[in-house]
DNA sequence: GCATTTTCTAAACAAATGTTATCGTTTTTA
DNA sequence: TAAAAACGATAACATTTGTTTAGAAAATGC
């Protein structure tokens, strides 16, 4: 059980991979630690690396024009987590990735990632894999966002992100429901 | 110049690829036209095609539990379209694929595809790139219905659905915006 | 452990958006 | 070509959601 191993773990559910090919990917990689509140992945640069998370939680942050601030993406244990819309167009982040707790993450350099492409015998195949993995979940936040209440949303985030009303606070919960603060806590009032 | 010349070109963007493997490719394949309305991939069964655009224009329809139809997609010339999320995980559709005008496209099986990542020498990197694009289309989506209004996402639809305004009616427009079509009327007008 | 900041709730009011109904125009179809 | 259907605009009204302000509780930092 080493820094890499939740890594490891989540790679060979998608991939046929051998114990030297980790070994030769995790060449590339490394280990960070990030306090709370801390930023990972900051915005207006061309964002670099793609982030495994192996303990923690981590929001995704959308600053439109106005200089709002909108949760657009939670992020923990076991999962990659990048800017990949701009990572892949190589143009500067549009996101901010922040900690919503302490969290360790394992760092994929764009190095390691092309690497993988053109050595790893199915690194096209995972790279594929990952981005269906997130066109998924993307499709149905849309979904979601067009067919369901804010009320509707908010009891089915649960299932998304389990735990996350434990986790992080309800005015980040909110926005990610596309509402403001107060008004989600009206919705729980109604509710009952 | 054949009934496949416009998807060749459109994969020879993405990968090399010979011209002995497009025509293996398309052994697979077949055409087909479609007229106004008529639905392309129907709701609740399990989508085993992926369409190829040579000419027309299609939508994508979300039904939700009320009954109501959500356009939440659009697909014109030189696209591939799905329900990829649906293609991908092998389950029911939650979509509807319907025309909007006349349009020709070619099929492309689901037996073509997975033929296509197994024996085409970049088909997994071909999969990459079409699932990041959509990625990419859908990030960009779900960044707009966070940080712009309606009236702003109404002014900007031009950039990614070029002619839309002349080729779709305006409801459906109004439901791609995440709007009722009477409110669009409205917005219409106070704009000026 | 105390002061400060953050978080959540609450309520009154404002703004945005949906609903319903109507009507004239255009498009489709028989 | 005539009838029917679809389309788009408009207005009055209803509902949802945002804004502002305030205060109490909880978390945080020194």
């Amino acid at each position: 059980m080493n820094k890499y191993s939740r890594m490891e773990a989540v790679i060979k559910e998608m991939i046929n991979i051998s114990g030297q090919e980790i070994d030769d990917l995790t060449e590339y990689c490394s280990v960070k630690k990030i306090s709370k509140n801390e930023i990972v992945s900051p915005v207006d640069y061309i964002p670099n690396d793609i982030f495994f998370i192996n303990t923690g939680l981590l929001r995704v942050i959308l600053t439109d024009k106005e200089g709002n601030n909108h949760t657009i993406h939670f992020a923990m244990e076991n999962q990659f987590i990048a800017d990949y819309s701009c990572f892949i167009q190589q143009i500067p982040s549009i996101y901010t990735i922040q900690a919503i707790e302490p969290t360790e993450v394992v760092v994929l350099p764009r190095k390691a990632v092309e690497w993988g492409y053109k050595n790893l015998t199915e690194g096209e195949k995972l790279g594929r894999i990952i981005a269906e993995f997130y066109l998924i979940y993307k499709d149905n936040r849309i979904m979601n966002l067009y067919s369901r209440t804010p009320k509707e949303r908010y009891d089915a985030i649960g299932e998304v992100f389990p735990n996350i009303h434990n986790r992080a606070p309800q005015h980040m919960i909110a926005s990610y429901l596309g509402i403001t603060p107060e008004h989600l806590s009206r919705l729980k009032k109604e509710k009952v």
